[in-house]
Order: structure tokens, then sequence, then C-alpha cells
DNA sequence: ATTAATAGACCGACCGGTCGGTTTGTTTTT
DNA sequence: AAAAACAAACCGACCGGTCGGTCTATTAAT
């Protein structure tokens, strides 16, 4: 274990367990302390790796933002046409549904910081915007190749598709006994791609 | 002041501030000391009325719920079938929006402290799945007055209804400049609905 | 090969301050 | 006078963050 890699183990075991904690206690209810504690690592080594709490936060934030985004695309690129892919893309939601016996989706504690601290809504609102003109991009896409109809608003309904996702891993986090949310993610966005289809 | 004592006041002043704090702090950052100041009350009297923050939070929930619940209810009754009284639901959603510029709404904190909290998950999940119902009977009702195909799943369908509400919902906390969220809310809730519409 | 020097990794006691909640006593209403 | 309503000082626990110093692995000098 050369120096190098102990710094890195650390620090991403710091990652880890504060991943893990943010989700089920949220951000302000989990302390420095006890990510230490769990982390088996001492408050200087964390305050070493990390300049603040919030700066923790932020790292664990565009790290999943980047992976999001990365799926995203390789969904498109491996479907053969928009629709399949947007559907290929609510099938990933199974994964997240798994997670969520852990406590709240991260992905939703990301959201509710990002409404109260400006510099996370900042790093935040970014990544938010490119998600919603990927999916907008990929409608204007499937318009023109047909699958769509002509008069569909691409914006508008790439803010739909993301409300029923969204909505649906709302719902899901809050009673996880259910055990059909990855099919009603799938019926409701195909239920919503059905509107969007040509009629011709 | 005659009816309303003292303590009437004080604790309706002490539930609208809060309510206030909350939806622009969120539960944890917001203290009590904090909510004493600006209601201008001690803390003994904010004892005096409730037992703990939790309990308060508790009383502002209820009473989040009950209206809602109530208005849903109106909506119903005053419309003439199930899609239109569906729609006029999503209309109500104007009035959340123009209370987004106050910050993340309410109804995200307590579906964010009851995920967190069992005592407050607990007092939330009743209501929740009456909302679930209430939508699945609605659907249900529209099904055998020919309004929704008879293929459907009413609860599946309530479920991706909520959804799309509350995804939009959160779009617009996260995102409040735009100005559309009412217009595009409408439309999503029509997409959905047409797709469950009668084929024949 | 041994030693000295260097730098990143790490430790844990400690800081000022804030938290939710309690206690004690005073004012107001009935 | 009794009870309800309120004020304010106070409590211990805990918070995020700091700091002086130690440990350990690599490099440079001997």
């Amino acid at each position: 274990m050369t120096i190098n890699s102990r710094g890195v183990d650390t620090k991403n075991t710091i990652l880890n367990v504060s991943l893990s904690l943010f989700t089920q206690n949220g951000y302000d209810a989990t302390s420095v302390a006890e990510i230490c504690r769990q982390a088996q690592v001492s408050k200087g080594a964390f305050y070493h790796h990390f300049p603040s709490k919030q700066d923790l936060f932020l790292a664990l934030m565009t790290s999943w933002l980047n992976e999001v985004s990365e799926s995203f695309r390789a969904s498109v690129e491996s479907s053969q046409n928009i629709p399949l892919a947007i559907e290929n893309i609510a099938d990933q939601s199974r994964s997240l549904y798994d997670a969520l016996q852990d406590g709240f989706p991260i992905l939703l504690e990301f959201w509710r910081q990002a409404n109260n601290d400006p510099e996370i809504w900042q790093q935040a609102i970014a990544p938010y915007r490119r998600f919603l003109s990927f999916f907008a991009d990929a409608i204007q896409t499937g318009i023109q190749a047909g699958d769509f109809d002509e008069s569909l608003d691409p914006d508008c309904s790439a803010r739909i598709i993301m409300a029923v996702a969204m909505g649906l891993l709302l719902q899901a986090s809050f009673d996880p006994e259910y055990e059909k949310w990855h099919q009603v993610t799938q019926a409701g966005i195909k239920l919503v791609l059905n509107s969007m289809r040509t009629t011709k």
C-alpha cells in the first residue's frame, strides 16, 4: 500500500459512508463525527481530505450527476429509436428502486439541499438543465424521425417525462413496501409516450 | 380580542411563522429560537402551546393534508365528469406554484421528514394512501362512466397522475424562474388523461 | 546501506457556538 | 384566588471546524 493508495482509500471510505448516512438520515442530521466514527477515521483525517462538510456533499452530488448523465447517453446510443431509448432509461430506474431500501434517495437529498443552499443550487442547476435539454433534444430527434407528433413541444414534454420519473421515485421512497414501482414506472412512461406518438 | 383570547392568537402566529420558516429553510435548519424570535414570543410560550418542535411540525402537516383533501373533494363534486375533475385539480396547482417563491414547498419538506422520522411517517402514510385511493376510486368511476378505457388499472394510474403533479412541483421548486410550470402541468395531465381515454 | 530530510496522512483534544428542551417566576385573564 | 399565558435565564448535549503534533512511506544525502 503506497502512500497514495492509503489516502485514496480513506477518502473513498469517507465518500461511501457519508453517502449512506446522507441517504439514511439526510444532510443536516448527519454529523461529521458520525461519518468519522463509521468510517473509522479521525476528524483530522476527514478535514484533511475535505475542506468542509458541504464540500463533501458537493463531491457526492457531482459524482452522482455524472454517472446518471453517462448512463443516459449510453441508453440513447444503444437504442434504435428515441421512444425505445426513453423506455430504456425508465427501465434503469429499477436500480434506483432497489437502492431505496436504504432510505430517502440521495437524488432527493441533493434536490432538497439545492433549494436551501445557494452554492449547492448553483452546482446542481446546470446539470439539471443539461438533463432537460437532453430529453428535449431527444424528443426533437424523435419528431424529425416521425416517431412523435410534430405538434409536440419538446421542452414541455421533457419536463413531463422527468416529472413522471421523479414523482414515482418520490412516492417509492415514501412507500417502499409496494413492490410494483418499477412496473408502474414503465407503464407511466409508456402512457406518456403513447400520447406523444404520431396520430397519423 | 374576545373569543380568541391571547392563547389562540399566539398559537396561530407560531403556526404561521414556523410554516414560513420550514418552507424557507427546512425543518432541521429552522431553530425553535428563530421561530420564537420572528413570532415575537418567548420560548416559554412556545413550549406552552406545543410539546415539541416535532409536534408543531406534525400539526402543520395534518392541517395542510386536510386542506388539500377537502379541496380535492370539492373539485370532484363540482365537476361534471372525472376527467374534468382531475383537470380541475391540476388547475389548482397554480396556487402551489405561486407559493413557491418562498422556498421549498412545504409538501416536500413533509415528505422528506416522513422518510427520516418514523413517527411523522406514520402520520403521513395514511393520508397519502387516502389520496391514492381517492384518485383510484375516481378513475374507477370514470371507467364505469365510459370516460376511461376499461383495461386501465386504477391504482397504477392514480400513482402516475400523482407522479406528474409531484414531479413537476419538485422541478418548479428547483427552477422557479421558469414561468410556465402551470401550463406544463395542465399539458402533462392532459397528456396522461388522453392515453387513459377510451379508444373506441 | 544507513541516515537525514521531507511531505502527505492521520490523530484526538479542544473551541465557540447552537440546539431542543426545562425551570422558575411573573403577568394576565377568569 | 386560581388557572392559563407568557417571559427569560438556564441546561447538557452536540454541532462544524481548528490545531498542534505524530506517524509512515518515500526521497536525498552520506
